[in-house]
DNA sequence: CCGGGAATTAGACAAAGTCCAGATTGGCGA
DNA sequence: TCGCCAATCTGGACTTTGTCTAATTCCCGG
């Protein structure tokens, strides 16, 4: 795959999103790197050389990028949550004394026996995750 | 199940916690209502009358009934972690427009197909979150 | 070159949770 | 019963994550 700064923008305006500067830059933070990232370490990212966008500018590209379907978030920590620029189906492995955050690839698992939604409602996603610790 | 202050005080003590006052009332909140609720909920139904428990017990209190097993944590809002007094394994629902949290029941629910935990690891537990919103 | 809507910005603000030093409590031995 | 001591509790300052707003900047079509 190519995550070169010149392809975030066609990957941007084929997500209806206009590119901009600033948006090029966070595209490029999460999808080189191909991990999760919270807020912060986003920012941290964009704003090594010089600081070249706001915290404002990163919460709201973020969002954005969630709501056009961009990216996924990720919450298994309570004090951040974290962006996932890998889309399809996965679940997660979280070391809780690391923070660590990895991916599980969904085709192997399958979860049967859901019961039925409640009526007139739609799943939005199923999220699993796994919680580890270092074995003492 | 009998819920009343008095026997939360055996409850705490078979936990190995020092059954006080504040952590009589706070334990009460919880398993007499069977629900989700969160730090600041708990700290509104334990001060209803006059303010009787500060937010720092609040807090110390329900991470030391987490330590010793009496309650579980959901991590499903990035704002807020709510606390379940229901520690036999089950899932969850989770409605994202109202923030409604439900059970599921665990014993219905199979997963199959999770890889190898890597070397020197061991599970803490899986969170199985459904998240659903009203159809449109 | 100009006008205007979209995007960005700094910084004030809000809410959840943590931390600390001092005050209170309650169980126990004398 | 009394006084002591460790455990517990407290108010309030503080931190961190995230939101909001009003003002500015950018960019594009004409």
């Amino acid at each position: 795959m190519d995550y070169s700064r010149d392809n975030m923008a066609g990957l941007l305006r084929s997500h209806d999103i206009n590119p901009t500067h600033q948006r090029i830059e966070i595209a490029h933070a999460l999808f080189s790197r191909q991990s999760h990232l919270s807020a912060d370490q986003v920012m941290a990212i964009v704003n090594t050389r010089h600081s070249e966008t706001s915290k404002a500018t990163v919460y709201n590209t973020l969002k954005l990028f969630l709501e056009k379907g961009l990216i996924r978030e990720v919450i298994v920590d309570p004090s951040k949550v974290f962006y996932d620029p890998n889309t399809s189906a996965h679940h997660h492995l979280y070391a809780v004394d690391t923070g660590e955050l990895t991916d599980i690839d969904a085709s192997q698992v399958q979860i049967s026996g859901l019961p039925a939604l409640p009526a007139g409602m739609v799943t939005e996603g199923i999220d699993l995750i796994v919680r580890v610790r270092r074995a003492n």
